[in-house]
DNA sequence: CCTTGACCTGGAGCCCACTCCGGGTGTGAG
DNA sequence: CTCACACCCGGAGTGGGCTCCAGGTCAAGG
């Protein structure tokens, strides 16, 4: 089983070492390992539950329901289906976001082509 | 000319009182017209930027860069490459976001995956 | 005239998600 | 042994984007 530093977690999973700690501190890592110094090591498995924890807040998903997430994988296994609610009503999210930034992408687009055909006949000569 | 009271403006752009009169202090919204009494009226044109800026806020454009395209707006037609720039640059920018939340999708989708998977196979009849 | 309700102002407050700080501690290189 | 450096902690501070508040004003109905 490898061992992570706290500095080579941060790095393998973009969080910063602050927060790290703060995550840890309200919930949202359970029992990081220490070493007989006290200092923290990460297991690999931290680092996957990293990783998702990434993924998801990557994609919006707020802090408060990422704990509730948190707790639900604490718990007994009887909470599998709760944890797929969580992800499938997060995938809908998802799939609902990417279909509104496509739309309002096309009404920029638009924007855009307004403007560049503004620019195409900028001396308008009248006289 | 048709005109609009703040709470119609609010009502057909989605901002609330509190943001439209925000966006006007902070130099987003430019010269509102206003009443003999000192209230505020909305011009269709004043709709039209607040839809435009609705837009550009819905996929993440940041306050400061909106406020530094509404200056251009105002400023001479010679900042119409600059203004062009800024859409522009925007427009790619969701389009690597949606790209991400694709990937990331997928990921939580494995994910989704692996739960079902579990719950599939629940009472697991060793015996 | 009086009331009511939408609107006005400047400024304070709030929420989220971090980020920074200061003072202390362990550990590996030289 | 000493140094440097990564790390520890609790708590305060920050930045973005609103949101709320108090105390006042205007406009339309009765």
């Amino acid at each position: 089983m490898r061992f992570y530093s706290p500095s080579q977690a941060a790095e393998q999973t973009g969080f910063s070492l602050d927060t790290l700690r703060y995550y840890e501190r309200i919930g949202l890592l359970h029992s990081i390992d220490r070493t007989a110094g006290g200092r923290r090591r990460y297991s690999d498995n931290d680092l996957g539950w990293l990783r998702l924890l990434r993924c998801l807040r990557d994609t919006g998903m707020p802090i408060a329901e990422m704990i509730r997430f948190a707790r639900l994988t604490r718990d007994s296994e009887a909470t599998v289906p709760e944890r797929l609610a969580v992800l499938e009503g997060h995938d809908a999210r998802i799939e609902e976001r990417i279909a509104r930034l496509r739309e309002q992408q096309t009404q920029i687009r638009g924007k855009i082509d307004i403007y560049r055909s503004r620019q195409q006949t900028p001396p308008s000569p009248v006289a």
